[in-house]
DNA sequence: GTTGAAATTAGTACGAA
DNA sequence: TTCGTACTAATTTCAAC
């Protein structure tokens, strides 16, 4: 089982339960708006925020944190002000049926931020910070390598964070000065030959089932 | 100018200012240490949990929040739970000279989670959360491609997010059941031909200066 | 940098709408 | 369910050491 939730297993909460334990309503929405921006603002401030009553408010956070779709509060830490001013992308090519033990690897990798399975060229992504180039070279070539798991990594390294959004609420879509469209609609204006996108690699339908 | 900090300069406080701010002590990095993993603890059993005073804990809580290095405190939300079951990643190549341009559309799509720019065979990095696999597809066909600023993209599926760390600390290296060794000492040791570094394409040099 | 006491605020319980 | 209120516990502020 994955450290954070799966894309189609809720998160917390029991570990044989099928389908959504709460119903979000617009409220709900709202509180994990305000939540997001402000992970410390007080019940009570949030009640007023939100534009209900206390008691209700005290519910409602309780009842999402118990729920798993609040899963922690945390500290969002400036990493150059901490000494770990370099960021890198680590894309690895991992062995079929070795997953169980590449997770197992990177659990004792503290430096490593993020880890992402995707489709693609490769298997899975990871983000590493460390306080200078040489410790990227290191990770990758004396830590990373030596994992049988790991057939093959490339590597490349953050420039600059343009963008961090606590995270994305569906609220957040309504906002937009462009909202949705169909698709059939976009057909005629699409510019051609600027995308593409990548399935998954053969064999990688059994991915999901050993890791 | 970034919204979140450039990896060279500091993030918050006053724009002009050069250098760091405040030295962080191991106290102040237990400090983080602690929120990090839990965002709401009061200042009174924060100071208990990392052995100081109150009036203490308060001082450095403060000058932390001041100084930037914590950005801000935030709840982390169940995506799945909030509707958002599907991530992309998508790769983008950007026109050098519009820079700006790309980062000022980024700023109009609510989906858009995380945007760092790398270097490598791309130039950006974009992540994004939207409830449905088409959606990926109108973002990148529709949006991102209308873009002059866009070249090119490439996009991924996040199958799984294995692991997602608060924030990492230089405290957590010590932790960690391989210490770091010196890069000379794993020459002997390393499987050849498994790891690849990309730097960055050409021209690329002057790409932070066009932002 | 620490302790302790006052003022404020947060969290709980419960009855009514 | 939600709200309002009263009650209890905890936190923050501020002062003296």
């Amino acid at each position: 089982m994955s450290e954070i939730s799966r894309n189609n297993v809720s998160g917390g909460g029991q570990p044989g339960r099928i389908g959504i334990g709460l119903e979000l309503d617009d409220i709900h929405l709202k509180i994990l708006e305000v939540l997001r921006e402000n992970g410390r603002i007080s019940v009570a401030a949030l009640a007023e925020r939100v534009g209900i009553s206390r008691a209700n408010a005290y519910t409602r956070f309780e009842a999402l944190r118990a729920d798993g779709a609040i899963k922690r509060f945390t500290a969002e830490i400036d990493h150059v002000r901490a000494g770990l001013g370099i960021t890198a992308l680590i894309f690895v090519t991992v062995r079929q049926q070795m997953w169980k033990q590449f997770r197992a690897e990177l659990a004792r990798m503290p430096e490593v931020e993020y880890c992402a399975i995707t489709t693609g060229q490769h298997d899975a992504m990871i983000q590493v910070r460390v306080s200078d180039v040489a410790e990227v070279h290191t990770m990758v070539t004396d830590r990373l390598a030596n994992i049988p798991a790991v057939k093959a990594t490339e590597t490349v390294f953050i420039l600059d964070e343009v963008l961090r959004r606590p995270y994305v609420l569906p609220s957040d879509r309504d906002q937009a000065r462009h909202p949705r469209r169909p698709a059939q609609e976009t057909q005629g204006d699409v510019p051609l030959g600027k995308m593409r996108f990548v399935g998954a690699a053969e064999g990688r339908a059994a991915l999901r089932k050993d890791g």
